[in-house]
DNA sequence: CGAACGATTGACGTTTCTCAAGGCTGGTGG
DNA sequence: CCACCAGCCTTGAGAAACGTCAATCGTTCG
């Protein structure tokens, strides 16, 4: 396989070492690092929260679903990112997309420091921002914009997060593409299909997750922003 | 007109007075009361974010424009709710649904508070993640339900938020509803009307946006959760 | 009073979903 | 080493949901 499974990613805004929760500068906090395997569920909806967690590699989804199966994923954790807060429950179920390794500490001893810390909770509402920006941003997507701009811009997404050789190696299936779209995987496909007829993607042999981007311009005129 | 604009609202979690921030325990902080007119703008997208606003009496709505116009509102803020949070530039335009009175805080004399006083930025915090969770569910909507779902979905939010002697009064017409829930207008009035046959609601003569909710069970099963 | 606005309803169009078939890949066991 | 199987992806045909266009009605506001 070519592009063996190096998930890396651009630096992140926010970590756990940001916070001063280091091993040295905070004994008192636990750096536990874990690893998931695919498919394995990190934490279940409606069960305590009682880790943050910051992905060390690997990717992880995090989702909620309807009585009768519909999924909706409402982000994907790559690695830098930091997930898992929020207060008391968690609100959704998140699973490793492929083998993944996390740094996670409890939040018992995140809470303890945030009381005498300002700094730190300056630090829990800024990421909590870009969460919900990236919230808001996705609901205009989900809203108001057409399976061809959905695929677009989150091929765009991903291409800002996940670099790999100059590939974009898409850790997720075409179904957890679809369940972020708000599409079907077969829409997913034909758009797909679709942009590779356009000369504006490529596929590496033998494996569809390995895109190559050809065109980043055409791409994010097809996503019609603003 | 039957229920003449009394646009009020149950007792909303978070209040500008919880942050201590009346005029008389920080005579630094200026809480100016404002009224804009149905329809006007209180900030633009784009826009320095210099106040944090909460709602007194009326609504007002926050949505982003694609470029051919689509538009997606990402939250109403009734009496009570207070909107403008983020840091730095506004990344919604908020404009009054109604003539809508709000109280706003300077951000700069609020972030001047903040860096003493933990309990405040607690406080934001704590309505930053109740705007995320909000946003999170909404994602959902968006993402997986059907048209019925929504409105129904959305009856229920108004319905929790929105009380005036019994009968839930809307603000906003048909297109910030369609907007909200990403349909459209013909499709928001075909669901209305045939809840309306089901006899679950009821409009209140001469007014379409005067609502009698006949059987809040039946709506929420229409609205399958979870 | 007339114009503008908002809501409803019907006929029709388009996008996306559903269902079904087939191909490719990777892993497993004979 | 090869055959087989399961999972994932693609593609096509038809269906369903929702959007578009257009006509009509009532209300509000100069």
């Amino acid at each position: 396989m070519l592009f063996h499974s190096t998930w890396t990613s651009l630096p992140r805004p926010h970590s756990f070492s940001e916070f001063g929760m280091t091993a040295e500068s905070n004994p008192s906090i636990s750096l536990n690092e874990f690893t998931y395997r695919r498919g394995r569920e990190i934490y279940g909806e409606k069960e305590p929260a009682d880790y943050v967690y910051q992905v060390m590699s690997g990717a992880a989804r995090s989702y909620r679903l309807l009585s009768d199966g519909r999924r909706q994923i409402s982000a994907f954790h790559l690695p830098g990112d930091i997930f898992g807060l929020g207060n008391g429950v968690h609100r959704f179920t998140t699973e490793a997309v492929i083998d993944t390794a996390v740094r996670l500490v409890k939040r018992e001893s995140l809470e303890t420091l945030a009381n005498n810390d300002n700094a730190l909770v300056k630090n829990l509402l800024c990421m909590t921002t870009t969460n919900l920006q990236h919230a808001e941003d996705h609901l205009l997507l989900l809203g108001r914009k057409t399976s061809m701009e959905r695929v677009a811009a989150c091929l765009i997404e991903m291409d800002g997060r996940l670099i790999a050789a100059g590939v974009l190696a898409l850790p997720m299936t075409r179904r957890d593409i679809a369940d972020y779209l708000g599409l079907t995987i077969e829409t997913i496909s034909r758009s797909l299909s679709c942009l590779r007829e356009l000369g504006v993607l490529h596929f590496m042999d033998n494996n569809q997750r390995h895109v190559v981007i050809m065109d980043r311009n055409k791409l994010a005129e097809l996503d019609r922003q603003n």
